[in-house]
Formats: C-alpha cells, structure tokens, sequence
DNA sequence: CGCAGATGACTAAGCGCATAGTCAGTGGGG
DNA sequence: CCCCACTGACTATGCGCTTAGTCATCTGCG
C-alpha cells in the first residue's frame, strides 16, 4: 500500500502515440490544469517536457488539438473504467451494481484528478466541431447510471426516487472531487469510492423521518 | 412564479460601490463565467459594460481587483443567506436545520450560478494575498455544516456519520451544480434546494440493507 | 445670481510585452 | 547520405495598463 511514485496522467496514453506526443500531453495536463487552458502558454507545454517552444507543433496542429487529445482519451479511459470486462453478465442485483458504478466513477475521478480537473473545467475553450465529439461520449456516463437506479425503482429494490434527478447528484459528486481531492488527504481513490458508494445506496433507500417540507 | 427577468448578478453588489462600478462587475462577471478569468479581456470587461477599455481602472486598479472584488462579495452573499436573519433562536431540531441549510445553500448556488461559478472556479487567478482573504471567508461554509451534522449524531438523531467526509459531500453536491445548472431547466433554485435537502437528510439516516462492501 | 476655477469620470491613442503559430535549417540515427 | 524530429529565429497579433486630454458638473467668491 504505498503511495504511488509514478504520475498517474503517464497511464492515460497508449502506443499509437509517439513517446514524445505522450510526454507533450502529460505536461499539457499538468500546465492546463494548474493554470488553465487560457493562462497555458505553448512553451509551458512544450518546456514543460523538454522540448523547444515549436516541438509542439512537430506533433499537434494548435494548441486547442492538445487540449481535444487530452480530453477524448480523458474521457475514453474514464468509460473503460466503468465498463469492466468480465462484467457483461451483471451478475448482481441493483444495489450491487450501483456501489460497484459509484465506487469506479469516484476512485477514477480521485485517481486521476489531475487529468479529470482538464476534462471537465476546460471543455468550453474546445472548438464546437471537438466539443461536440466529447458531449456524445459525455451522454454515456448518466445514461450508465440511471440504467442502474431505474432497474433498482422498477424491481422494487430501491425507494421510487427521482432517477434523473439522483443521477445528477451522482455525477455531481465524483466530478466535483477533482476540484478538492488531494492524494496526500485521509483517503485513497478506493476508500473514497467505498464512501461514495455507501451515499448512493442510502440516496436511493427509503428515508425514515418526517415528510419533505 | 415567472421566471425571472432581472439578472440575478445586479443583486450582488451593495449601495457602497458606484453605479458605474457595478456595471463592470457584473459585465465581468458573465465574461470571467463565460471565458474564465485569462480568457477574458479588460477590454470585454468595458464594453460589455458599454465603455471605453480605459474606464476600468476609473473604479479598479488592475483586472485582478475587479476579481477579487466579485469573489469578496460574492462569497459574503452567500454566507448571509445561510445565515438568515431572525434564525439565532435554532428553535428546531438537527433534521429541520440540516433541510433549512442544505436547501439554502444549494437554492442560492442555483440562483447565482453565473456568479458562484465565477466565485468557485477562479479562485486561482487570485493573487496570494486575496486569496488568503477568500479562503478565510470559505471556512465558514464547512464549519456551518459540521456544526449540524455533529449535533445531529450527537443529539442520536443521525446515525453515526463521519461529519468531515459528509460535510465534503453536501458541499461538493450545492457547489458543482453551478457547473451545469440551467435556470430554464425543470427545476427552479428553490424545487432544487428541497431535493437536495431530502438527499442530505437520507445521507446522514441509517441504511437498511448489506453492510458497506 | 454669474462665472472662473477645480474636480473627477471617461476616452483616444498607444506603449511595452507576451502570445500562438511559422519556417528555413540542423544533426544524428538508419 | 537521406530523412525527419527537432530547433532558433522570426512574425503578426493582441494583451494589460498608462498617458494626456475632454467635458459635464460642482464650488465658492463677488
């Protein structure tokens, strides 16, 4: 259990990209997500791995190109985390498998909280041809979730909840960690994935207690 | 219950700041939302406020002032709405002041959205001296939380929660959804607040069900 | 009341600098 | 010896902020 040595972002890339083309984008990641797309500049990101300031250029067309990689595999690897192989059957019932998508939505997003705070803060500096390829694979990540609670309302094994409503409260809470977590905090991604898991399940249980006012 | 036409950003400033000065804090206010604080220009700044570029340092010294002064009083907003006038009795119980806060705070981040979001994600554009003065304010947010969630466990009227990561959830619930909440959308700030504040009530009730994985 | 002088909000113009992106050239591995 | 990843030097553009100056509105004195 000890403490990771090697930058997590390095895991984000595969072999169809130049080593160099990696090394670009992880300080892209780190530039774009400590300062911001907009308060990056191009030899932050290309200094940041070594290189001269037209090194980008090498393998990027702009600058917005960098930040569209960073947020398609972002988000790519994040939907491959969710979709386990090996889990195709569904073996388990609905609460199950709410607290097994809750508990890899959150330990991913605190794993790669650098990275995610990129895919989520920066969309909107995307030209709309690029922010349009993210949205739709963005679409799957409530489409997966509310799957599960709309199982669980339909087969009884959770309260009639409002399913969009609860989806977004998910999603909220595992985007939102990338804004505060810390890996040197109390928890490891899967504590907190576990925490997490355990507030999804008691948002989607009957609530003792007086009426909502 | 029409939807509003006045822009809830002109709510924010008091009678202390000239007229003109609340133009350009609330014209910098829908560009810093918009484009983020390095994406925007002073230049947007003025003419959005139908001046000439110069006329901001009329009534700011530097485009980070004009900042610090929407996330100043922008964040003392929002303490004052959840410290309600005539609420100093606490003639309720935890249950009753955890649904008033959590449904005050997330009904104010809903309605200032434009702003908070401003207020949330820009923080690091701040100079270390504002900052400081920033953060000082934002610790009132968690301490206000963790004051009733400990009573409520304390007073066995929640179950034993672990008040420090609940607290993280609820704030994570109200201030990310300034990240996609539409006021056009299904629900008003105030339908939300309730919603939000039933969830927060089930967070910290007892599950039925198998023990946490 | 009248009017010169002071005041201060606002503007036109632009300075110095940093930015994203370009391109001719270089040098080391195959 | 060729190829191409990479570099150094460059350009056009746009940035934050300053400066010098305009003009409407006050202030106070005769």
């Amino acid at each position: 259990m000890t403490r990771d040595v090697v930058d997590p972002v390095t895991e984000l890339w595969g072999d169809d990209l130049a080593p160099v083309a990696r090394t670009l984008l992880t300080s892209a990641v780190h530039c774009f997500a400590k300062r911001g797309f907009t308060g990056t500049t191009t030899r932050d990101v290309s200094t940041g791995a070594g290189l001269s300031p037209a090194a980008l250029y090498v393998h990027f067309r702009s600058k917005e190109d960098v930040l569209f990689e960073i947020t398609r595999r972002g988000h790519l690897r994040a939907l491959e985390a969710l979709a386990v192989p090996g889990e195709t059957a569904r073996p388990d019932g609905p609460p199950a498998r709410l607290r097994a998508v809750m508990s890899r939505f959150v330990a991913w997003h605190a794993r790669h909280h650098v990275a995610a705070r990129v895919c989520q803060y920066e969309l909107s500096a995307l030209s709309p041809e690029h922010l349009d390829e993210i949205v739709t694979i963005r679409r799957e990540f409530p489409e997966l979730f509310r799957s599960v609670i709309t199982e669980g309302v339909d087969r009884g094994e959770f309260a009639p909840v409002d399913a969009g409503r609860v989806v977004r409260a998910l999603l909220s809470l595992g985007v939102d960690l990338v804004r505060w977590y810390r890996p040197d905090g109390p928890d490891s991604p899967e504590q907190l994935g576990r925490f997490y898991a355990d507030l999804a399940v008691s948002m989607v249980s009957a609530v003792p207690g007086p009426p909502a006012g």
